[in-house]
DNA sequence: CTCACATCCTGGATGC
DNA sequence: TGCATCCAGGATGTGA
C-alpha cells in the first residue's frame, strides 16, 4: 500500500516507539529483500539511538546516533508492526488506545528491531520488493538512490512553476510524468489516479500540455498542483489507504480508500457527470479515469 | 536523451 | 475442491 500518504502514516506510526530509544538488536532473517542487506548491517546498527524518524518521498529515514542514516523502502507489500512489551503495554495501556499488532514473529518478518524501550519492531514483506541500505550521514547528500528525486508534493517549492518545467517538453502521458519520481517524488499508482481526477485532466493528456512553450505553468498545472497537495494531504488525514486489509504499524486501518474516487472502480458510476469509471492499461499499468469528466 | 516494457517475488482473487 | 491464470501499492535496467 505504500505511496507517499501511507509512508508518512507509518513514518508517525513508527515514530511514537522509536524515537529516543535504542536499538538493542536487529535480527535479520532474511536479507535478500530488493538489494542483499550489507553483511555487517546489523552490528553497524546495534547500539544506536535513533535520534529522529523521518521521510523523503516513499522512504523513511532513521537518524541514528552512530552517524549512519537507515533508508527503508516497503516496496509493494512493505509493512510494519509494533509489538509491545507486555509490561509496558499494561502500564500505558488507555482506553480506546489502538491495537498492537500481537504477539509473535512471523512468516515474511525480515528484520526484526529490538528497541531498549521493550517494543519490537518488525519488517514485514511478502514479495521483498522492499529495501533498507546504511549510509553515511555525511554522504546523504550524495545518495544516489535520494539524488534524482523531484520536490515532495507537499512542501512549499512544489508549485504549478515546477511542476509546468518538470513536464515541458516530455511526450510521454500525465499519468507516467506523476509517476516518474523524478519529476515528483512520493505518489504512486492510487494518487496520481485520484489527483488527475480531481483536476479534472485526462490521463492520457500529452505531460507537456501543462506549460506554455517558454515552461510556464497553464491553468492545469495550477489545477493539478491543488488536486495533488488537497488528495495527499486529505489521505495522510485518513491514515493512509487500506487494501487487503493493509494495516498501519499500530494495527489501525487506513481509511482513504473509501474517498478513492476512480482507483479500482472501473465500471462504477462518475460522481460528478452521468459517465462511467474506465480502466486502461498505461506502461503496462491500470489507470483508472472518468472519460466523461477528464479532458 | 526519452520512452515502453520486462523484471524482481509472493499471495490473493478469479475462472474453468 | 483443485488447479491455472491473472493481477497487484514500486523502481530499475534493457533495448528501441
Amino acid at each position: 500500500m505504500p505511496e507517499l500518504p501511507e509512508v508518512e502514516t507509518v513514518r508517525r506510526g513508527l515514530a511514537p516507539v522509536m524515537e529516543g530509544a535504542r536499538i538493542v538488536k536487529v535480527e535479520v532473517r532474511r536479507g535478500d529483500l530488493r538489494w542483499p542487506l550489507a553483511k555487517d548491517f546489523a552490528k553497524r546498527i546495534a547500539g544506536a539511538t535513533v535520534d529522529g524518524l523521518g521521510r523523503r518521498a516513499k522512504y523513511l529515514i532513521a537518524d541514528l546516533s552512530s552517524g549512519d542514516v537507515l533508508m527503508m523502502h516497503l516496496g509493494m507489500s512493505g509493512s510494519f508492526h509494533i509489538i509491545q512489551d507486555a509490561k509496558n503495554e499494561k502500564r500505558n495501556a488507555r482506553p480506546g488506545d489502538f491495537h498492537h499488532a500481537r504477539g509473535k514473529i512471523g512468516a515474511h518478518d525480515h528484520i526484526v528491531f529490538h528497541m531498549s524501550n521493550g517494543a519490537t519492531v518488525t519488517f514485514n514483506d511478502p514479495r521483498r520488493f522492499g529495501s533498507m541500505k546504511l549510509v553515511a550521514r555525511a554522504k546523504l547528500d550524495r545518495e544516489p538512490l535520494l539524488s534524482a528525486l523531484g520536490p515532495e508534493p507537499l512542501g512549499n517549492e512544489f508549485d504549478a512553476g515546477v511542476l509546468a518545467k518538470a513536464c515541458a517538453g516530455k511526450k510521454t502521458s500525465l499519468k507516467a510524468a506523476l509517476l516518474d519520481q523524478r519529476v515528483v517524488a512520493g505518489l504512486g499508482n492510487i494518487y496520481v489516479c485520484e489527483a488527475l481526477y480531481r483536476a479534472r485532466l485526462s490521463p492520457k493528456r500529452q505531460a507537456s500540455t501543462i506549460a506554455d512553450r517558454k515552461g510556464a505553468p497553464n491553468e492545469r498545472a495550477v489545477a493539478l498542483v491543488d488536486a495533488i497537495k488537497v488528495v495527499l494531504h486529505d489521505a495522510i488525514k485518513a491514515g493512509g489507504s487500506s487494501l487487503r486489509d493493509h494495516r498501519q504499524a499500530d494495527g489501525t486501518l487506513g481509511y482513504f480508500q473509501h474517498s478513492f474516487r476512480v482507483y479500482d472502480r472501473e465500471g462504477e458510476p462518475c460522481q460528478d457527470c452521468k459517465g462511467t469509471i474506465k480502466r486502461i492499461v498505461q506502461s503496462g499499468r491500470s489507470t483508472f479515469y472518468c472519460p466523461g469528466c477528464q479532458k
